[in-house]
DNA sequence: ACGCCCGGGACGCCCCGTTGGT
DNA sequence: ACCAACGGGGCGTCCCGGGCGT
């Protein structure tokens, strides 16, 4: 033929459905964790994702639907690689507990992005419950690994048998949540270092009494 | 009778600036705690507020200016209510704390509306630095209230002389903070009393020890 | 009296109706001349002449009423001063219009705001009767005043006889108002020294014939 | 019958992106050509144009880029139409030229909606450098056409070679702007026919002379 | 099935000319 | 002469559908 092929100038790669849906959630994740939800615009969301409205609407019916697979794929997905795999069968839990807190990053980037699942929870908790729903199932991830790794703990004597598990667990997300809220409106990194601190020697005070030490038990 | 009376609907006064400024605070701030800022609109802030939009572009110059009004004032005089003034002098500080808390409203509408400042400051410190500024200063306030009433206690001997007032002050505000976040997505008001009973029992812990109980500091 | 009397620190001059009114115009004919009639708003108009709203509702009875008012004094005086009173009794009537002509400010802000009469007539005359017929009667005091001229010149044998006054005076003013309009868009001054040689040439052309220089008519 | 036929309503024509551009084009330009670019609203251009908002919006970025592209296409077109075209290879160009000025039309729409550019130009020049600069290409490229065609009749002897092109096609476009500004707020068609008399007497004054007529040239 | 482009409307924020009560 | 309030739009944005190619 004469008249030279059409540059085949395809995108990225043509036709590639599970990669497009990915690249959707993940833009849409980073929006949503920057601006909050209502404050996403689909717009910057496709754009930033180089795929078309389209392209979007073809793998979700809408903003709330891919608003629900944050939670329900990236943020689940974060949860599961942050706590509840390291808590699955740890040597042992309180250190483990420990060392994940220890790796929050204090990049100031995520300093003042905050925690995307609270994030979302004190904007979207209020004001639609499929939101709420299935942020609380991720919570409850979260909760279920800890207090497992600390029954676990129990079990093994290595953790104090005399506290709650379900209760220290809720004071350890309250307490950590708390400090990484204040973190992200004062910016400030020794917030963090606070919390690091605070929390470790928490979960210090929870080991099982030595004789010699005699150290009481704590009580929070 | 036929003749309706004419509706003396004069509205609610007529010509009273300081109160249509009040009145359209509060409507804004309403709500603002409900749907965030950025999902309030004008149109309802001045219905629910019964003025009109020339009224509002008369005493602000914009939702941003409502916004940040609202941080200064609804919200300052929150703070200074709730927390300053029952702190300025109290008899015992650590007492006068836990009744702070304790008062906590476990009504369903706040206990799903979560904390008025961190509502704000999770939605708009990444996005606006005037409303962080504004919030920050708020935080402010509310640490330098409990930090100088611990301050005060350790003076007087009712307060431990080991501890930090500033890294307790924060600690107990992040805790709080985090309580009030879990129970705003939970929806659980037994979240609440976790977090009453936590933080009573610790500000407990931070009396000094008598010769008596030989109770040994608690570590948190 | 003990009181001291208050500070007289009335305003630039307490109650000065007239002042007032003409602050108003001066300041209303600025911003219209900058930014034409629609585009120019109320708020401006009254910072710019340090009064408020109501003073200027005092006066006139809206905006049109302004604007009327503009054409009306403003600019109505300005063609007086201008064109009117240099040609009322004027030695040389040719001389004294090339001498107006020459006398158009080349100043950036005159030359980029074109004509205050035109920039209404351009403006308005298609949108407002009540503009288009006021603005009507400044052109028509114009195109008398050098008629006029142009007719005692002619008895006074200064200006050719077989020339019609008034075809003359159109094509002077159409040819004047061109370029300006021209000059405004350029932004060029040369264009304006264009339209002087141009004008003054042709004003010479309309002197009648000497007997030696046998220049004969010139066509336009 | 019962069961109406489910309305075809199609549009004027489903999904024709240059005609809809077209349609906003042409409205847009209807509209500013009566009301100005200020006093025009976006609503009524695309009621008007039978489109809605989204479609506006997805081929403009916005109402000042509609003015600029009415700028740079619709009033360039004309100007090709009207003043490029017919005088790119003209047999007489002074005939031409007189003839696209006596091809003016004198219907009271034109005659009080006067010259788009200058409208245009007037409004808008001092106002926002984007519209002057795309003006002022209009008019260069309308004083372009003219001066080449005068230059073209130079070297081809049928316009006298004594005169400058530059200069004679500034006269002439002030002029005719200046007499269609007379007519647009006078709205009395007897001023255009001043113009085109007057205009046209001077095109013919241009001619080189013949041996004959001895008729000196004119001045202006 | 997958993706793209064009369009559809509904509000959202803000501004602006205007009017009463003082 | 002035301050407070009024309310009607203006522009722009945003979330979405559908018709079509690939």
């Amino acid at each position: 033929m004469l008249t030279a092929t059409k540059p085949p100038i395809r995108r990225i790669q043509h036709r590639n459905p599970a990669r497009t849906r990915e690249r959707l959630l993940r833009s849409a994740f980073h929006h949503v964790y920057r601006s909050g939800f209502q404050g996403t615009d689909i717009d910057s969301v496709i754009n930033h994702a180089g795929v078309t409205k389209g392209a979007l609407y073809h793998h979700f019916t809408g903003k709330e639907a891919l608003g629900y697979a944050i939670v329900d794929e990236v943020i689940t997905n974060i949860t599961l690689e942050k706590w509840v795999k390291p808590l699955e069968n740890p040597p042992d839990p309180l250190t483990a507990i420990a060392q994940i807190v220890q790796s929050t990053s204090i990049a100031p980037d995520e300093l003042c992005g905050g925690c995307p699942l609270n994030n979302l929870a004190q904007e979207m908790s209020p004001l639609d419950e499929g939101f709420r729903k299935r942020i609380e199932t991720v919570f409850n991830l979260w909760h279920g690994a800890i207090a497992n790794a600390l029954r676990n703990g129990q079990k093994r004597n290595l953790v104090r048998a005399d506290i709650d598990a379900n209760e220290t667990t809720a004071f350890l997300i309250a307490t950590y949540e708390g400090y990484l809220s204040l973190a992200k409106s004062s910016q400030d990194p020794r917030m963090l270092q606070s919390c690091k601190k605070t929390i470790t020697n928490y979960l210090e005070s929870l080991r099982p009494q030595t004789r010699r030490t005699r150290k009481p038990a704590p009580r929070v």
